[in-house]
DNA sequence: CTGTATCCTTAGGGATACTG
DNA sequence: CAGTATCCCTAAGGATACAG
């Protein structure tokens, strides 16, 4: 394991996602755009969380600004706005999956994975534990 | 793409780990005590990021609460107090690595990934092609 | 419906002094 | 060294009213 300074100096890649994602409702707002289908502003506020409408003006520019959400301009939903993912937004994927894996496995609450994390889950199995080893 | 809300629902697994890690600092703790071989109070405060001694404490309380660190109570080390990752804790190894491979792709500013997460990104790469084209 | 604007409250967090 | 304790300030966030 990879113990020096390398792979976390003044630029951490750690401390990256902290500055965009390092606040209770970005991500919430990007689980809504990756996992449940949601596309219109009115959906985000539905959500069980119950976020305030000035906040989730202020993280989808956020996120606009960060190029991890882009703004429909032409519409053919009847001239309302809509919101999705870029490319690089997308690429989140592998963090959403690994955070719901972590949290299927250790807290109680959560349901248990869906044949889709489950899939993902022993795909990824071998390949975890024999980085892992290398903690201790 | 599961889309219905069986993956998130009001005990969502998104929202479960912003509850612990839904802010600046605490990620950061983790990242020292898993790459950088940290342990002690000190050390911790030795990070660029420069966390303030009150919040250094209150995080790793709440991270104790949480069963992701523990303290050692018998110390070899001169009766000094430290800080290590439970199974718990190092279960977060593939979030981390996929955060900080997801930082590596798009921040122009961070480090290339070094071998050690070179040699993950090239198995994982396979594995998450297949999935994200699901997302379209 | 999709936001803006405003007000107000609370939590997060920096600085610093101090204690075992 | 490893924290505690205060003070104070700012940012985050809830509620609500309102506008295009």
């Amino acid at each position: 394991m990879n113990r020096d300074s390398s792979l976390c100096r003044s630029n951490c890649p750690i401390n990256f996602v902290l500055e965009t994602f390092g606040d209770k409702w970005t991500l919430l707002i990007v689980r809504d755009l990756m996992f449940k289908g949601k596309r219109r502003f009115g959906e985000f506020l539905e959500s069980d969380e119950k976020i305030a409408t000035n906040i989730l003006t202020d993280r989808l520019k956020r996120l606009e600004e960060h190029e991890i959400v882009e703004r429909s301009t032409s519409s053919e939903t009847g001239a309302r706005r809509s919101y999705q993912l870029t490319e690089k937004g997308k690429d989140l994927l592998p963090v959403m999956l690994e955070i719901t894996a972590w949290s299927a496995k250790h807290d109680a609450k959560t349901n248990a994975p869906d044949e889709f994390l489950g899939q993902f889950a022993a795909a990824r199995e071998t390949l975890i534990a024999s980085l892992k080893a290398a903690l201790d």
